[in-house]
DNA sequence: TATTTACTTTGAAATCATTCTAAACAGCTT
DNA sequence: AAGCTGTTTAGAATGATTTCAAAGTAAATA
């Protein structure tokens, strides 16, 4: 019996070497790890997901990783720019792979989350940023609910 | 010793007519705990909270609440549109009273939330609803950071 | 290449916000 | 006042996320 984890998986005989680019130049270490769960995020597709959600696609691919290790690795992420957290209020965080300014749509009643096209929404007047502080990026989310 | 519970407390010698018609007009049975709670955030003053903070505000009342009633009546009002959540991705659900709309700064660093009135964000263009859906509401965060 | 160092992963335990449960209690209706 | 139903309570349960110490691995050094 022998039990998959990336010292012996299909990890071995890919190129990753762009990727480990990526995470070089973000000031990751590109462990095995990091490294794939970046080919299946940074592959410029736009996803929501959850570190369960990543946990069971990793796991689909015959990998074990911990899930400390999914969190630790998703957190370094955003961390870093790679991928951002949705602000919601969710039960789960909820993560997106897409950085550039986009906006959302929240199914109040499942949690689901639609992408929103930033020309979608035109910002005529913003408010002053408070004295001292940055701009770290704008968060909009339309709630909805299923007609009754 | 007596326990301070809202048996023995000042609100007996309160009068709470107006709370109890706000609670039964949203349907709301104006039980002593929601009627205490509700003359605590009910009062026009805006604010930003968590279900613990109110816990300790209404505990130097001299009353005692349980954490579960707390929660229980906040989600009460929540669902019947007294209060509402506010969309952030912070590790305690964050109630707001204001529910006209409004906007948010969110400093990203200590999670503290700031209001921005609503004429000063103006939004010229908002993407259709989805097809069965209702718009229940507009969130906006502007994530802040303090200059290093 | 071998050695060292610092960082990372692991699995399990810990944390902690929130919900659930069952019994006691309190509004409301008659 | 009785009875019905919804509410509160304290504590247990849940579940997402973090932490821990030990083992492993990438990178730096020699």
């Amino acid at each position: 019996m022998i039990k998959n984890t990336l010292n012996n998986s299909s990890y071995n005989r890919n190129d990753y070497s762009n990727i480990h680019l990526k995470l070089k130049k973000v000031g990751l270490r590109p462990t095995k790890q990091r490294t794939f769960v970046a080919s299946l995020l940074l592959n410029g597709i736009n996803r929501h997901f959850t570190a369960e959600d990543l946990q069971a696609e990793v796991s689909q691919s015959g990998i074990t990783m911990a899930i400390g290790t999914i969190y630790n690795c998703l957190n370094h992420f955003v961390k870093c720019g790679l991928i951002k957290h949705v602000e919601t209020n969710c039960d789960m965080t909820i993560f997106d792979t897409n950085v550039e300014n986009h906006y959302h749509f929240l199914d109040e009643e499942t949690g689901k989350l639609t992408d929103i096209n930033a020309f979608d929404i035109k910002l005529n007047k913003l408010p002053t940023i408070p004295e001292g502080f940055n701009n770290c990026g704008l968060d909009i989310i339309i709630k909805i609910k299923k007609k009754s």
